[in-house]
DNA sequence: ATATTATACCTAGATATTCAAGGTATTGTC
DNA sequence: GACAATACCTTGAATATCTAGGTATAATAT
C-alpha cells in the first residue's frame, strides 16, 4: 500500500466498498480508481485486493458477473448488494469513531 | 481495543508517543490516559501496550526507569528518546496523509 | 514477426499486529 | 480473610497485508 501496512488494516474493506457505492466496477479498475481519487495515496495491491472481493463476496456482501470489455477481454464487475449497504455504513461509523478518537488524542494538550 | 482490531494496527504505536510527549508515564497509566483523551475510544489491551513498549525500548525510542509510587509500589517509567520524538513525527506525517486519502475517497463525488 | 508492456485475474507463504487468556505480585477495601 | 484494583509480563490464535509468484490476452514497439 506504499503506507506504513498496518494503517491499511481494517479500512481497506471499508475503501472497496466505497467504491462501488459510485457504479460497478471490477478489480483492476478499482486499484486505479482507488489511487486517482485518493491522490496517489493508495496504491493497494492485487494481493491484497482480491482476497477482500472473494471474502465479500462469499459473505454476499458482493454479488459478481462476467462482461467482455470492447478489447474483447473479460471483466469480473463487482456490485454491491443491500448486505454491503449496510456493512458500508457501519464500517464508516467505525471509521468515523477511530478518526475522532485519533484526532482528540493528537489535538490533546 | 474495542473498535475493529484492524483499524488499530499502524497508529498505536503513535498513539503511544503521543501520550509520552506529553511526560514520561508507566504502562498502567497509558491505557487510561488514552482511554480518557480519546473519551474513551481507546481501550488498549495490556497485551498489545507492553510488547509495543518492549519494542520501542528495543530500538532505542524509549527510555526506562523505575520509581517508587506514594503507595509503595513499584512503577516502570517511560520517556522519549530524542529517536523517539523523530519517529513520532514521522508517524504523524503518515498518519496526515493516510488520513487526507481516506477523507479524500469518502468524500468523493 | 517478435518481444515487451499493459491489462486482468488468481494464490501461497512470510510478516506484522492485535487480542484473549493466562500468570505473578502488591495494595486497598469490605 | 477474601476480593478488587493496581501493575507488570508472555504465549498462542486470529486477522490482514504484502511479496512474489503464476496464468492468459491485447496492445505497442522494435
Amino acid at each position: 500500500m506504499k503506507l506504513d501496512k498496518g494503517l491499511m488494516a481494517g479500512s481497506s474493506t471499508m475503501l472497496v466498498l466505497t467504491l462501488l457505492e459510485s457504479g460497478d466496477m471490477y478489480g483492476y479498475q478499482m486499484i486505479e480508481e482507488l489511487s486517482r481519487r485518493s491522490n496517489q495515496v493508495f496504491q493497494m495491491q492485487e494481493g491484497t485486493l482480491y482476497p477482500i472481493l472473494h471474502t465479500l463476496e462469499k459473505g454476499k456482501y458482493l454479488s459478481s458477473y462476467e462482461q467482455q470489455a470492447p478489447t474483447g477481454r473479460m471483466r469480473k464487475y463487482y456490485k454491491l448488494t443491500r448486505k454491503g449497504r449496510e456493512l458500508l455504513g457501519e464500517k464508516k461509523s467505525e471509521w468515523e469513531k477511530f478518526h475522532s478518537g485519533v484526532e482528540a488524542v493528537l489535538s490533546f494538550s
